[in-house]
DNA sequence: GCGACTTTGTGCATCGGTTCACAAAGGGAT
DNA sequence: ATCCCTTTGTGAACCGATGCACAAAGTCGC
């Protein structure tokens, strides 16, 4: 009683979401390769997991393989773009243009498809007023206004750890539920509101903890206690 | 049978580890307030989890706390600290100098305990001679002298995604087995060595994915098939 | 010194995710 | 038209992580 070749089920693990945009890179790279079709296997190679978890993955969006053949690239590849909403063009803020809040509005790699910096702010005078990646840097005090003007819903936070969250408390109070977290804090948000984080000391401190092990494990302490 | 307050379990699941940074920074800010314990209750909501949740991750480390009062925080800080190899210092070397290599060289508040930013590399002879957060930048050429020199351990790549494997290649030859990779790839190493990735656009697309669904699921494709 | 109170550490049930392994489905050759 | 080969899609076992709920362990006040 199942409508073949349709996105039947709403709700999509989020392990596989996590996922999907990794699958979508390894195809545009097919795609621009010329290859038409691939299997669970190549593809599942070419984003580095097990085909049977692909195959999993993709079985969540809808029946879209050929048994025998494989999967259709640009087909696949307009199905899990849609799935991820990157059919729509999403404009994204950037709040606090320091070292790193620059290096992103700079990157042009990250903005490739279906996002686009539509605005810079900034607490610091010295630079509110610059051009920077061809945008003007706008002050913090119109952070509401610029947010709902240029249709933003998704913020990027790259300001200190103590201004995190006031800035997050108002960019959700003018109806942004997205928020990209790069400031070491943990944010505090209502239900509704999606957050991710990238922390770079984390990371290699992840990395440390396992560079230790591999190196003989923690130090025996000499102390006794 | 078990020796009581010693690390006993080789294995820390990878999960925990994953949180353990979390708990350190929110121990920090305690300490820097003058808290001397703290219950796991209060610490779990300083660090954005479920008490017994950290409760049982602090308990793969040893039985450090005090029943009826809690952790004490300076204590605390330290056994975290040795668990994931803190107590020493990282050499760390960052490979690209792009926008984002250069964010992350002068991005202090990264390195902040144990990782120390050893050398700079990048393939650009434009950049490369330059100073940058006090460290010159060396040629890629060169890469497994500095590598070596250095003591590096960790290394971070922020080179084009097209340069990235083959850096990888070359740092795991001469013994790096800890990669921290900006580039939007998937590299492919051998066992014993990790990799952890920070992808921006992958992020982005994650809150895309939601941010779709919030605002009613994807459109009904009026296209019939 | 004892009892009430607080908070840890953990056994257990549960859940989401991964992996195996195979039946079902399609393509192509003869 | 039929058979064989390939590859998908998925049922089911497994595995790690989560969260509840409580006994054990310790503190503090009297």
């Amino acid at each position: 009683m199942k409508s073949p070749s349709q996105p039947r089920d709403r709700g999509i693990p989020e392990a596989t979401v996590a996922r999907l945009p990794l699958y979508l890179r390894a195809l545009h790279g097919m795609a621009e390769r010329g290859i038409a079709t691939v299997s669970s296997e190549d593809l599942a190679g070419a984003a580095g997991v097990n085909s049977a978890k692909l195959r999993k993955d993709l079985s969540h969006l809808g029946s879209y393989g050929t048994r025998g053949v494989g999967y259709e690239v640009e087909y696949l590849v307009y199905q899990i773009s849609r799935e991820l909403g990157l059919t729509q063009d999403w404009a994204v803020a950037i709040v606090g243009v320091g070292n790193l809040g620059r290096a992103l509005a700079n990157y042009g790699g990250f903005v490739s498809r279906g996002f686009r910096v539509a605005a810079l702010v900034d607490a610091d005078p010295e630079v509110v007023g610059d051009t920077i990646a061809g945008l003007n840097v706008e002050h913090i005090d119109d952070l509401e206004a610029v947010i709902v003007r240029r249709g933003v819903s998704i913020v990027v936070l790259a300001t200190p750890a103590a201004a995190a969250q006031k800035v997050c408390d108002r960019v959700i109070a003018v109806g942004v539920t997205s928020i990209l977290n790069f400031a070491p804090v943990v944010l505090s948000v209502p239900d509704g509101v999606d957050v991710r984080k990238v922390d770079l000391s984390i990371e290699l401190q992840i990395l440390a903890f396992h560079e230790q092990r591999k190196a003989g494990g923690p130090l025996m302490a000499v102390d006794g206690q």
